[in-house]
This record gives structure tokens, sequence and C-alpha cells, in this order.
DNA sequence: CTCCTTTTTGGGAGCGCTCCCAACCATATG
DNA sequence: CATATGGTTGGGAGCGCTCCCAAAAAGGAG
């Protein structure tokens, strides 16, 4: 097996210099003649540069980081992280780069697989995402000179670069929708509070049903964004003989809602539900959720956009936020449900 | 901003050379005096060494990728490929590397990603998921010289390393069962047939059912892996009457569960249902599902160690396959069902 | 035909590390 | 006291690339 070639044998068998290699390869002036004869021994050889010498050289590795810590054996069970990966991968082949992924959990491990986040040479920045509120993580990253942006609302969000959803703007338009609808004992399921996204659609629900007059009183419980806990937060609500809940994640609504016909009760005739994420395929639940629905693919790919501008040198804190829109469909009961079932 | 430091720095600091830094970073021999004295500087100076620099000076990356051809926008509806990760991630951060993910399409583009993935001093091995039957991608990988394993049975097994979950004799299983249990017209909803995993739980089911003295008839529907495919399959099942089922993956059988309820009809009371995966939590059907489990997160984690052999230089092909374990449940019938729901 | 500009090309320097060999030092041995 | 032994240490060479400057070639204008 021969060595692999670099720049020098290439250029050496097209009768030429290094350089010359490296400016075809890299787009740099070259006349059309030669540029031809450096193109036939490349294609005809396979080079490939040397991605790690190209790092070293120029200072850029072309990967960013995907951080996202707290990941539990059941981070995939939401649909959310997938969708976010997927959109951030595809945000990355699009502008030529590689994606590296770090997961980690809570135990002293954390600490080290951090480290290795922000080692020189590795990526050229990251994104960083599922914070909790005062996460030492983001912290951690501002006390390096690692261009980073957060998926999310980070508490200190002045300094960082961030992308979001308006989390209370959607979950005030539920509650407005819900109101409209005539509801008079609101419930809320709500996200974990050591979380922005949760104290925020939290915050925005109440704030709706308050501008509307309303109030959920004690009717409020908090789930832990599995569909297991929206299942039993359901039952626990059921007792205050709520007529409408608003579910702070499309999971946990799906557990609500079997909660709901486990009960005996129908949905949207006895209880009107609307959820937020408009992740779950519609067709997936009897009634149809009525949803906010975030757009999680576009937060990913313009989280990328937006690093790559931070690594570029952008300074100044940038923070998107993207609109929600809400998917009327059956749960709430403004339309018809097709099959109302048992 | 003052410029990062690297190992002359600090041994500058400490008064040493850069060799004896380098020997205190990556554990050579130096005398614990010298060794606490450069220790110390590099906890002051927070000197992390530069990777692309390491990469290129020792021609490993530390760093294996995950290629996943064929990856669309539904890619994590499946908690399959989400637990892959997980168990892939976690094993890559034991020993010590980083993850770089590949997902990409069927577009166009996807050839210029695949020459990403082999590009040199990029990573130092690829996990690479066999999904469809004869991939170009497998052979276009053994035309390199870039370490990889496969998770799937590729076609051309016999060269490649890869690690596989039996999932013949796991399907074998489910119709051994199904027919103890006495049921006389059993149906199949597989997995497509492009796939290794769909031929292989079709002929392993189909060969449990053989030996029983049973066969499908034409009481098979193949579906697309998802779950509104499940449950289309198991309405057109319907109409054949079937007393048992053996859907080819977990998240089909939530469709099929639904399409037996939504007939009218009781599982497992009229029709006994056995899935493959175990990768949906019990709690959330009900019936609970009986099911074939397959060990994803150990597969991933098996081929990560296996791709460090291969790196290492392992030449002469392995293949790792796992068994799987039946977790007999509501849904097939053989235990009595907690509350049979309408 | 000379001088100046522009395009094209070559090669030195250096990125930060590992690898390896030679030099050094101390201690043990004949 | 010379010599072997083994643990330490220093520094040259080199990984394959980019960056930059200067040299060479090619035109254009006077």
């Amino acid at each position: 097996m021969e060595r692999r070639l670099n720049l020098e044998d290439v250029g050496r068998r097209a009768g030429v210099s290094r350089s010359t290699v490296s400016r075809v390869v890299n787009g740099g002036h070259v006349s059309s003649e030669t540029k031809r004869r450096v193109e036939a021994v490349i294609a005809e050889t396979g080079y490939r540069p040397h991605a790690a010498a190209r790092s070293l050289a120029s200072n850029s590795t072309g990967v960013i980081g995907l951080v996202i810590p707290s990941a539990a054996g059941t981070l995939f069970d939401d649909p959310y992280f997938g969708r976010l990966i997927l959109g951030i991968s595809s945000a990355t082949n699009e502008v030529d780069m590689t994606l590296a992924l770090f997961l980690f959990g809570d135990g002293p491990d954390e600490r080290s697989i951090i480290s290795r986040v922000v080692t020189p040479g590795l990526v050229d920045g990251v994104i960083v995402t599922a914070t909790t509120r005062g996460d030492p993580l983001i912290d951690h990253m501002q006390g390096t000179n690692m261009p980073f942006v957060v998926v999310g609302r980070p508490d200190n969000a002045g300094s960082t670069f961030c992308v979001d959803v308006d989390n209370r703007a959607g979950a005030r338009t539920a509650a407005l929708h819900l109101a409209g609808l005539g509801c008079r004992r609101p419930a809320l399921i709500a996200a974990p509070s050591n979380t922005t996204a949760g104290v925020d659609r939290r915050s925005g629900f109440l704030e709706g049903l308050a501008e509307a007059g309303l109030s959920v009183e004690d009717r409020i419980v908090e789930g832990d964004w599995s569909q297991e806990s929206g299942r039993r937060a359901m039952d626990r609500l059921l007792a205050e003989r709520p007529d409408a809940v608003f579910v702070a994640s499309d999971r946990m609504a799906v557990g609500a809602l079997r909660a709901i016909r486990e009960a005996g009760l129908n949905c949207p005739g006895d209880i009107s539900v609307v959820s937020f994420d408009g992740i779950v395929p519609p067709d997936l639940t009897a009634p149809q959720l009525t949803s906010v629905v975030q757009p999680v693919t576009e937060v990913g790919e313009r989280a990328v956009r937006l690093l790559t501008t931070v690594i570029a040198g952008a300074s100044t804190p940038e923070h998107v936020v993207f609109p929600t829109e809400l998917a009327v469909r059956e749960s709430c009961g403004a339309t018809p449900t097709a099959e109302p079932e048992a």
C-alpha cells in the first residue's frame, strides 16, 4: 500500500509547484491551461487534501459542534431533538462543514467532555442547547473564546448569541384561543420550571388567561416532558374538573389525551386540549392535536448560520426569535371532530 | 487577547523543553518533580493541546464518524436511530474520542458528503448504518482504506466488519410464540424488503410458522416502518380475519393496535400482536406490546469498540451478532390483560 | 525597444504537535 | 576510578497544508 500523496506529489506529477496545486484546489488564480492539467492529475490520483493539515495551517477546522448536556437515555424519545439535529445537520452540510456531536449525561464525566468541546483545533464553534436555567455550561463557554450560539433562551441572554422561538407569545395565543372558545376552568400541564422554555410557556399562558379574565387557580401540574408525565398530570388534574387544558408539549399532550380517554371522558367534548410543539404527526392522535407549532428545523438551520457569522468574527450579540403558529385541529373543539370516539 | 500558548510556551514557563511538556501531557516518563512543576503551569495557564496539530503529527484524529445514509426528515420518528446514536455516543465518550455525525438524504448532494467522510485527517474510522440492500455506500467504503464497521447486515457481509442483531432468530421466536398460543390464521406486517432487517424478519417469521405447520398464505402486507403504515397495513389485513399478527417494528405495531381498536376489535382478545424492537415504553400502549427486544444501545456501543480494533489494525472481518429476547407482555394474550379496554 | 503593469508561479516560513535519537545525569557495579 | 545501566531530558525533523512575498512571464503603452 503506497503512501497517501500530498500537494507536493500532485504538483510534481503535473509539473507545477505545491502552491499552484493548492490554488487549484481552493479556487485561486491559475491559468486555465495549468488548471486543466492539475485537475487531471487530481482526478486520476484521487487526491484529497488532508483535513488536519489544513486545519493547522489555516487555523480553522470546518467542524462545528453540537452540545447537548443532560442527554439522558430518553433524549430522543421526544421528537424535538431529532428534529433539531436534522435541521442543524442539513444546514451544516449546506455550508460545507462537518458536525460533531457532544452528548453527555449528568455524571462527573460531564466535566471532561465539556473540556473536550473547547479543545483548540477541534471545532470552529459550537451550538449549545437543552440547557437548564443557570446552567454552568453557558458561563463556562463565555469564559473561553470559543464561538458559540445557544438554542433557547439562556438566563443571561444579554451577552450571548441565541436563537429561540417565542414561547411566551405562543402560549399566550393558546390561552386566548381557549378563552375564545368559552372555557371557564382552564388548566395547565406545565413543562419543567428549571428550563426557560418551561417558564416562558407557563407565564405566557397565564398572561393570556389574565387578559381574558380567567385564571388556572390551582389547576396546574408540572410534567417532565415525558408522555407518561403528561398522563399522570392529567389524571391529577381531572379531579379539578377542568374544561380546557394547555399542555406545554405535544408529547405530554399525547399522554394527557390518553388519561382523558381512560377516564371515560371525551376530548374535545368534555375537555379542550391545546399543546405546544406541533411536532407529532396530526394523524397520530385521535382527536388530532391543536397545537402551537414551533419551527424546530428552521431554528436549527438558523443556529448554524448564526454560528458561522460568529466564527467569522461577529461580536455584537444577536437574538433571533422565531414566531410560532397556532395550528387549529380537533382537540380544542373549535372544529367539529371527524369521528368523536369514546 | 493574547495568543493561545503552545507546548513550547508552557515549557519555557516551567523551565523545561517542549518534549518534556509533551511527555507530561501524554503520560510519558518524567521525574516527579518536573512533572509537578509542569502540571502547575498547565493548570495555571489552562493550556490545552491543539487537536489539529496533534492529528497531523500523530496521524490519528481521535474522531470517529457515524454515517447514516438516506436520512429523511422522519429519521428520528422511529426511536431506533436515536437510541443507536446514544449508544454510540456514550461508547465514544468512554474511549475518549469525538463523534462526527454525517446524515445525508438521497439527493445528488449525497455524493459530495460521502467523499467528505473519507477525507484524510478528518476521522480515524466510521460506523455506517446499513439500511438498504445493495447500498453503494458500502462498496464505496471498501474502495477506500478508511476503517469502517457496518451496523446491520450488508449483502456482501463476508468482507466487512459488522454488528447486527439476530433478526431472523428473533422473528422465528415470535412465530413460535404465537403458534404456541394456538393461533390458526397468522398474519405479517413486514418491514421494507429492500432492507436486510426487513427480509430477515420476514423469513425468520415464515420459517418459525412453517415449523409449527402454519402459513400466512396471503395475509402479508409490507409497511415502511412508520406508525401510519402499520395502521393502514392492519386495516388491510383485517379483511382476512387474522387471529395473530407479527409486526416487524414496534412503531408500526402502535399503528396496528390503533387500527384494531378503531375497527371495534380487541387485542389480544380478537387478535394477538407481537412486534419487533422492544423500543417503545411498555406503558405507552394499551395493551402493552409483547415484543422481540433488540439491544440497540449495546449494538451501538459494540460497534464503537469494534471500530477501535479496526483502527488499531485488525484485518480479519469480524461479525458480531446480538441475540434478541422475547418480552412477553399483554398484546399477545399469553398473560391476562390488565384492563381490556374497548 | 524599453519601461511599467498585471497575471501567474515558486518557495520560504510556520502552524503545534509527535517521534526518535542523542546527550545527559545519577547511581550501581567491577 | 573507570565503566555499565537506566531513567530523564533536549532538540532536530517532519506531518501537509496555507500564507505571503518575491520572481518570472506576459502584455500594453509610450
